[in-house]
DNA sequence: CTGATTGTTCAATTCAATTTGAACAATCAA
DNA sequence: TTGATTGTTCAAATTGAATTGAACAATCAG
């Protein structure tokens, strides 16, 4: 009489459903993994901490992943870890940070700065490699590019500090 | 004598090797795929228009790949076809944009608006959701989550005018 | 100590996005 | 028309990143 297994009681509900599909669609746009928009989109939407066994067992996702997906949320600053009772009680806990600026500013540390920064050095190198061009006038259409290349680093570099500030507000 | 085969003359130089290399690193970060990169790159460091034959030739890559990264790239704003004499030579030449408003303000256009977009759309469908919470206590919390994440989303389209705007100077 | 609980690590697997390549259009010259 | 050239499309193959899961710490209670 009952062919397909009872509905585990661990599911999401459609509300949860739909807030968790909305992160994983906002953290593909940023180049992160679904696993990463599950958790911190139901952490989001869930009134109290949850463990990371809740996470296993509701996101229907490997104690693997949401390790190391809590694990980057955390150098993220997107969620942080709280203890019951004053930090005695051993098993973790887990909220989200809802502020964007926050948020924000945990993306551009972790995932834009180290870029920009192996960025510079490359176009340091360029820059030496293109003085090297022996025709003159392709030597400096080269040095014309790398410039500009230097320049866009720079509007990077100048930007992030304003988008925080702006998003902080 | 010569056990492996002669290299290529296709094959890039060492700068143009470096430069390809950033901005396949480039367009990574955006979440495009490393042929838009490749050909990209090689537009920008090339003092003449490529065709799509050089490009294949060149990079090593397929007719495929070199024709949907140049649709792509064409959508995005990012480079311009061009036919020679005055537009009656079948052939098409690629030229890249170098002004970084023009790349901005394309990436922006299609690859950020659209997500923004829907999710103002599935917000709203949220917003329902939530006031049909039964416990009053809890349905506090869902609309304050929800009325949140609206709250980003109208901040991210009020700071994408301000990046491209800073970002045209 | 032993067993139970909680969390991490990492090699192997799975999965999704990109790339390929062959077939197909479209345009032109002879 | 035929053949040559240029470019597009899309199913299939490839590749690389994310996920799994089993083994391994680490911590605690009894």
């Amino acid at each position: 009489m009952h062919p397909l297994p009872a509905p585990s009681l661990d599911e999401l509900n459609p509300l949860e459903r739909q807030v968790v599909d909305v992160f994983v669609d906002g953290v593909r746009v940023l180049g992160l993994p679904r696993s990463i928009g599950e958790i911190y989109g139901l952490l989001f939407i869930s009134r109290a901490p949850l463990s990371l066994d809740d996470l296993v067992h509701r996101l229907q996702i490997s104690k693997g992943s949401a390790s190391q997906g809590l694990r980057l949320l955390k150098t993220l600053g997107a969620v942080s870890e709280i203890h019951a009772n004053g930090g005695t009680e051993r098993r973790a806990y887990y909220e989200p940070a809802v502020e964007l600026k926050r948020l924000v500013g945990g993306f551009i540390r972790e995932q834009i700065r180290p870029h920009l920064e192996s960025g510079k050095t490359k176009i340091k190198r360029l820059a030496e490699a293109a003085r090297e061009e022996a025709d003159p006038e392709h030597r400096k259409f080269l040095s014309g590019r790398v410039s500009r290349l230097d320049q866009w680093m720079r509007s990077g570099g100048k930007v992030l500090p304003l988008l925080q500030k702006i998003l902080g507000e």
